[in-house]
DNA sequence: ACATGATACGACAAGTCGTCGTATAAGACG
DNA sequence: CGTCTTATACGACGACTTGTCGTATCATGT
């Protein structure tokens, strides 16, 4: 489950998918370029076409339209985004990543109450 | 303050800088690559080069043998490569980030009770 | 003056990304 | 069936990045 980062016009047609699962191709050209403009069909195609190579989307090839589903939550991408992160920079953990926007400020009260919440939520789970 | 992420080779020389700052190519050169290569100077020296290009690394030029420094400490790199992941995809909100790891397990209880640990601080700081 | 070692940088192969254009297939309709 | 329309498949390209090397230039020490 090791997830490469998606380069901006790829993010781009997977937020179209978050945002409404099954989808069409035309249906994601016409959102993702506004208007009527006839090149980019084979554009989005071949996007989507990448995608599916690095696993990231799902064809339903049965109707002759095909259906294109993205494979991972948006949240899930997030995390494994994050993990390797951690990974490349901290030896895998996430303290230290937050340390510094913790001690530097960049972090508003309200973001900090958040956090502190989820992390409550854990510890009745755990308890 | 827009860091760019950086590349396998890249990353694996501000490492050697981030543990120990000023140093000459010469020196970086031989941890990176074992031994007494041969070619390698020239690839260092390329790599130094752009990384100095980017904003990375100074160098002082005033001894006939540079010396290079990293601008950015570890911490700092870290931290703006998670604001701008953040960025991309929360809308710049860390909790979502951290939630789906949380609800998955795969943070380690350790791993919450440092955090937790870290905005106490913050919250006493605040206070 | 010459040898040694450093820096500067052009060049290259490989790879990625966004884009297009064309070829092929498949359905609708006369 | 023949023709139109619309989809999919995919080769190709230009721009860009990355890691690598080789060569030219420069400074220092003997």
């Amino acid at each position: 489950m090791h997830h490469p980062q998606l380069a901006n016009a790829e993010l781009a047609l997977m937020e179209l998918l978050w945002t409404d699962q099954p989808r069409c191709a035309r249906e994601l050209r016409e959102q993702l370029y506004g208007g009527a403009e006839k090149a980019q069909h084979g554009t989005v195609q071949r996007l989507l076409q990448r995608l599916e190579a690095k696993g990231y989307v799902t064809r339903d090839r049965e109707p002759p339209v095909h259906m294109f589903s993205a494979t991972l939550t948006r949240e899930s991408y997030a995390s494994s985004q994050l993990e390797s992160l951690a990974e490349r920079l901290t030896g895998g953990s996430l303290a230290p990543l937050l340390t510094h926007l913790i001690d530097t400020r960049k972090i508003s009260t309200e973001e900090i109450h958040e956090l502190r919440t989820l992390l409550a939520k854990r510890r009745e789970a755990d308890a």
